[in-house]
DNA sequence: TATGAATGAGCGTTCATTCAT
DNA sequence: AATGAATGAACGCTCATTCAT
């Protein structure tokens, strides 16, 4: 009998969600990998234990995380038409994780992954956007949303325009309220389903 | 006579422009200095009689790309407002630097930036949004621009859109033709003229 | 049951020892980590573990050396009045140093430590010489050393010669017999207790 | 027909002098050629027209600040007998280059030199310590000095002795004034007269 | 002949990974 | 299974020396 606390999933869960925090802040190639087993609270071996290395990790906390996105984003959502109260609500929850999960928000947009990150965590990435794009495509095709704009292209802006807003906010250009939040999501309505 | 390539001047532009190249493809952190040197034609004592540390260096080549970008942008325009000509020819400057500048365009929206630029290299970050966001203002005061959307919040959707809608070309969602281009080019103008 | 040679201290220990081999025979600027990892029978990480900086460990050699000379010297002695028999004494003392720990001796007498010397270090310079010019103050109130020389002269000539007299050993100008140390030692003598 | 301050040998003396005023204050290992070269005020490459290195540069130092030691010390003396007079004289001398020239006196007994001393140089320490060492014997034999020491020993004695006093003033345990250096003068002289 | 920019081996130090305990 | 001390390759940087000018 071992206590709840000392489970491997348990164990596992620590050193991601550790990682994810000194990744976001201090970058992947700035952290060393000491004080990611310090802040999981186990030491250096046992966490190659659990992770054959640190790129093995670093790819796991992405994989992770974008599937952390994903279910926050998704889960228990009608996904066949994107009309406006769906696409209303679909805002919310992503404003809702950028603000509640800023690491892992951070540490999804870092752009120097591609120097670690495998064919697994590539292909996570396209886990989200998928759907998303599928859901912008039905949308076009029901006459919902404006047809100028290819799927993948109206993806691209509208996930970019999001991303923009909160680096800026990061960054300190910017601060944002609710106000700004609403409005910014009208725009990013407006451009899927009026672009002309 | 001597060569123009042997001023010291175009050694130091032969190095800003190799460290641009090896930091946009492998990251700044992943990068060493040897292949900066090997990529400028130089040894590596040689580099560091230009620039008195890594650092130092990508702080210059940080610099260089932002003001090389601002000035291919904003050269030789009429500032005063942002009607729908001067925004098309913002546009399309942004996207021919984007297109012939891929390894500039990439190295200047990197994230883990923070750790080693400098404050010179924080102000120069401004330069180039000030003028737009300027630009925002005044085009909102005229009218022509919608005032829903705060100037530093329109800035940083427009800013986000487009970089989105180039780092999804380069991670290889996207193939962008003229076309989509000038879809997304309309879509965005329309966020910041109509946004209700 | 552990060996005892695998105490951390005993480590500590081992560098210290062998760093002061190869400072001695080689100069500190002349002479590499991985040299005196390898004296120490351990790798260059390793000694990184136990000294934060070659800095580090120089002055750590330096204070640690002093004291052993220190306690070498001082122990058990009765240091109220500088009379024949403790001169004698301590003479003897000091050969015995000099001979048995030839390494310790000539790297306290290096001359281009300032560079590296930290304030501890130099503060543990005074704690082996205060005492004895002490000492030789105190012989002079009594009487029993001549008053002639002020005692930091009388310190600063006393242990010039003999520092003087075994670096001309090292440097094979001299072989030292036991009849040339006595006689030295009576020399020495008279320069503090009849200087006219 | 040249300048009278472009004589190559000029050129040589002011390396030498440059060379020994940077070597007694930053040791030989702390200073780079290039610093030497600029107090020389002559370039990098001209430097190593007179010198065919670093090394071979040191030993010129090194030789000729001993010769100068010789020269300042024994030109125009009687050096048939030690006695009173010529002792005193000597000491003068002594005393007097230690003070004017600090550098050179310095330099002279660095002591991590046998790293790049060439045999040449370590006969030109005899060429010093010989004459001195000869003076003693013959004064032993004539009766005039105390034959208790044996030569080399009563040398290494004295000479240990005065760079003390001056290392001591250099590191600042130690001010020294001219009863001072008097006082010392006439302990030495009892050392080498009157041992028993 | 004189210059000083260029070279590259070698320095002090770090850190991903291993393995004796 | 868990630890953390030990490893050594690789990093950023220096500097004795060379050589095109």
């Amino acid at each position: 009998m071992t206590t709840p606390s000392a489970t491997p999933d348990d164990k596992r869960q620590r050193i991601l969600a550790a990682a994810l925090t000194v990744f976001a802040r201090q970058g992947v190639h700035g952290t060393p990998v000491p004080p990611i087993a310090a802040a999981a609270g186990i030491s250096v071996g046992g966490l190659y234990r659990y992770f054959a290395s640190k790129e093995a990790l670093v790819n796991a906390v992405f994989q992770d995380t974008k599937q952390a996105l994903a279910t926050h984003l998704l889960t228990d959502l009608n996904l066949t038409t994107l009309d406006r109260p769906l696409f209303n609500k679909l805002w919310c929850r992503l404003a809702d994780f950028a603000r509640h999960h800023p690491d892992a928000f951070r540490f999804l947009e870092l752009q120097d992954h591609h120097s670690y990150l495998d064919t697994n965590s590539r292909l996570s990435e396209w886990q989200l956007l998928m759907p998303l794009r599928q859901l912008i495509e039905q949308g076009q095709q029901a006459g919902v949303l404006s047809q100028h704009l290819r799927p993948e292209v109206a993806m691209a802006l509208f996930w970019g325009a999001f991303v923009g807003l909160f680096k800026a906010q990061r960054l300190g250009y910017l601060e944002l309220d609710s106000d700004d939040l609403r409005q910014a999501r009208d725009a990013c309505w407006q451009v899927l389903s009026h672009a002309s």
